[in-house]
DNA sequence: GCCTTTCTGTACCGATTGGTTCAGTATCTC
DNA sequence: GAGATACTGAACCAATCGGTACAGAAAGGC
């Protein structure tokens, strides 16, 4: 009866994403946006509403696939390794992108803190759904005796989530991701996760 | 031969900066600064040019101040307590004035990262600034055998900033600072630097 | 072919952006 | 008082902001 693509949505959103993610929510111009995701005005309203809208379909696509990841480590690694899993994948994974982005979750959270408290508190919302995944990792483990039970798992994620946003704000500087390296090395040593 | 007083200009470089400072760069406009600096729009352009020469004035004034508490410290206490001493002083401190703000230079790096180069390669400066301070103060400990050589200066001050960044991100949430205080704790153990 | 649907392109909207200009007023010294 | 300076307030600028409307081209099923 018509025709029949629209463009693939996902893809597109995806490079909105990358968008926000390096620029920021306020900083991304609508034409900016349309450049990158290579559609036309039009489209990009009957398709996502508007600006804001498009930007919390980023923060759940960003959130899921984050969890995404960290749920699978969680079943095919110790829980020990599981930060330096995270650590790895998202500092040393995104610099091989070439370029310092951090974490569009923490961004959001300090770009939009006093601005526009409801994107602020959903980012916030997806990093406590992150620590509490780390959170029942950790205490798995320790029931099973595969983690030294200095901190309870609430605190340990906790304290991961405190050197995973520290890590974010370094890779978000001019840091090579060679000096990233023993940064992240100190700071699993740090957490006591070392080996 | 004239009239005498230009408002106080330093009060009103602080005011500008709390409003950075809570909203970011981008997200404040010129009526918001106007009316929290209470001048007129002309007295504005002429005392301090631009926007942007404004915000850099900003970066600068934040950057002494956080510097000169610092090496205040340096001189006045233990350096294993001076990350006990930055962290309650910045996390807690800032949460008394009733608002999340986490720290200037750490909004600026995240929001403008790929946005404004300039301004962000000046607010990591400053932030280098801060870390060497740290290392030096530590440095003089270890040869006073005051502190451990589990990690070297360099390399301690580099945890002591990652810490610090994480703390600043989970300030900038809608964490109570009665909730920060077991993070910090928690840090500082972290860092061996609890007791 | 026709019809339907999805897209593009462009023109347009009011509001807001950062920045400039200038006439007028207040405040000082002399 | 006169003269110089420091400010205010409002008008104004071009550019850009996010968002809307609409005509027409492209692509499918029948």
């Amino acid at each position: 009866m018509a025709r029949s693509p629209e463009f693939d949505r996902t893809k597109v959103l995806e490079a909105a994403m990358k968008l926000f993610w390096a620029r920021g929510y306020t900083a991304t111009s609508l034409p900016d946006l349309l450049e990158t995701m290579d559609i036309a005005r039009s489209s990009f309203y009957a398709s996502f509403g508007t600006k804001r809208k498009l930007f919390i379909e980023c923060l759940e696509l960003f959130g899921e696939r984050t969890l995404a990841m960290i749920k699978y480590d969680a079943k095919t690694l110790p829980s020990t390794a599981l930060p330096r899993a995270f650590f790895e994948a998202t500092v040393l994974g995104v610099s091989l992108r070439k370029s310092k982005q951090g974490c569009l979750l923490v961004n959001t959270v300090l770009e939009l803190a006093d601005v526009d408290p409801e994107l602020n508190q959903l980012a916030m919302q997806k990093l406590n759904t992150i620590e509490n995944t780390f959170a029942v990792a950790f205490k798995q483990a320790q029931h099973r005796g595969e983690l030294e039970k200095t901190y309870s798992p609430e605190e340990l994620a906790s304290l991961v989530m405190t050197v995973n946003f520290g890590l974010r704000v370094q890779s978000r500087q001019q840091l090579s991701q060679q000096s990233m390296k023993p940064i992240i090395e100190n700071s699993l040593s740090m957490l006591g996760l070392a080996a």
